[in-house]
RNA sequence: GUGGUCGUAGCUCAGCUGGUAGAGCACUCGGUUGUGGUCCGAGAUGUCGCGGGUUCGAGCCCCGUCGAUCACCCCA
């Protein structure tokens, strides 16, 4: 019989290295908390029609990458491959629009994407994200962005860059594309090049052959083609960030891969990673809400991929420390097995009691007990025989400094919570 | 989806021109009666990713397949 293994191209996340993935997912959403943003929590199925709409149907996401079935009644179902579309939805189904704008909510969770795994990008990956939505200011443009760089930075990164652009408005777009498709078809391209232009002809922008990469140089810049109200913000968006000491690079070929951004747009890349690099991006998109059926608000929002931050973070070496990160005060240990049933009893009490403790088990000799104490990570220790019982006093060990104090058994939690 | 590389104990890997497997770390036990992290000793562990083929014989060769990885593509 064959051995089950997991489905292709999924990251799992398990003892010890959980706890870092952990610690990357809440600093990211504690940046998001202390900003004003609260919790706002999806289905990880939605509609296929969705994201169509949303996201778009010449998206490579949309057309060739979503996880799409049907469900037991016939409907259409898409895993989320991306967390704006759903949050557009439940704001319009639910009415918070209709409550004080801008709505500020954060999510995290899974999302799903059928493409060729790779390291950092996974079927299943992890984003936390937020979105502020009815609100079109430059400030909130950069309060966007300065959340997701203070996360970057409460996790210790370093080695990042800021990317910005702004893609205008709808008649900036119209304008620059009809000068781009000119310059394209001046262009000697191949079939599956054109083929990619004819989508998206923004996508040759960052089109890694040099060849390319040169006939573009002299393309015209749809930067060059903002209105001047879609300028201005763009310009007061670089002003705040300035202000902030945030650093950031223009980059007018820049691209995204969802149809929906206008307006300010960014992404921060790592340059201690791979090919994946971008371990998070977002912009404005103003027209989404009107096209999912709700009233025309603008937003703005970002997803980080947690998967590639926890392995950004890894590659800067922040997380080295061979020291056992343990939520645990106290490892209680039964000298033999005559105290089990009463160890067993104390550390129930003492859990009741608010204190994080654990205990050895099964028929381990001392020695080995105290090895699964030091494993544990627990900041006290205490061994329980027949003489602890019969006086009611414990050594409490420290296991840092390896310190004895005698202790009454029934003041075991106040002393562990004292130190 | 396209192309390249790789797949041996829990982990990192070694295995000479084909003769049915080893190291370090980790793990378990012990170093005389009740205290871990150092040191010393002992021990357990693998259908060599999976399936087929060539061969007297394959971890080493061939084909397929699954998976990981690198680049393209795409993006978090």
């Amino acid at each position: 019989m064959r051995e089950i293994q997991a489905p292709k191209g999924v990251s799992e996340y398990f003892p010890p290295r959980s706890q870092y993935f952990e610690f990357v997912r809440e600093t990211l959403i504690t940046a998001a908390k202390v900003s004003g943003y609260q919790l706002i929590e999806l289905p990880v199925f939605e509609d296929t029609d969705l994201f169509k709409r949303g996201v778009g149907e010449s998206t490579d996401v949309v057309s060739k990458e979503m996880y799409t079935f049907e469900d037991r009644g016939g409907r259409s179902i898409t895993l989320r491959p991306e967390g704006t579309a759903g949050v557009m939805r439940s704001v319009i189904e639910n009415n918070l629009d209709k409550l004080t704008l801008p709505i500020k909510v954060w999510y995290s969770g899974a999302f799903f994407r059928a493409e060729r795994p790779q390291a950092g990008r996974y079927r299943q990956f992890y984003q936390v994200g937020i979105e502020a939505i009815g609100l079109n200011d430059p400030e909130i443009d950069f309060e966007v962005i300065a959340v997701a760089d203070r996360a970057f930075k409460a996790l210790g990164l370093n080695s990042y860059r800021l990317d910005i652009t702004s893609l205008g408005d709808s008649a900036s777009r119209a304008s620059h594309r009809k000068d781009l498709l000119i310059f394209l078809d001046s262009l000697n391209l191949d079939e599956a090049t054109k083929a990619r232009a004819a989508i998206n002809p923004l996508r040759l922008f960052d089109d890694k052959r040099e060849d390319i990469q040169k006939a573009m140089a002299k393309a015209p810049l749809l930067l060059d083609y903002l209105s001047p109200e879609s300028a201005d913000n763009f310009a007061r968006v670089q002003e705040l960030l300035t202000n902030a000491g945030i650093a950031f690079t223009i980059n007018p070929r820049m691209v995204r891969g969802l149809d929906y951004y206008t307006g300010t747009t960014f992404e921060f890349v790592s340059d201690k990673l791979g090919a994946q690099s971008g371990i998070g991006g977002g912009g404005r998109y103003d027209g989404l809400m009107a096209e999912l059926g709700g009233n025309d608000l603008s937003g703005i929002g970002f997803g980080l991929g947690v998967d590639r931050i926890l392995l950004a973070c890894e590659a800067e070496g922040l997380f080295d420390s061979t020291e056992v990160k343990s939520e645990l005060e106290l490892f209680v240990i039964a000298l033999s097995a005559e105290q089990k049933s009463y160890v067993s009893n104390l550390v129930n009490d003492l859990r009741n009691q608010g204190i994080n403790c654990d205990m050895a088990y099964g028929d381990r000799a001392l020695k080995g007990s105290m090895k699964s104490a030091d494993k544990s990570g627990a900041r006290f220790s205490v061994v329980i025989g027949s003489d602890e019982i019969d006086s009611g006093n414990v050594a409490l060990k420290d296991m840092k400094t390896g310190s004895i104090k005698e202790v009454r058994i029934s003041a075991l939690s106040v002393e562990v919570k004292a130190n």
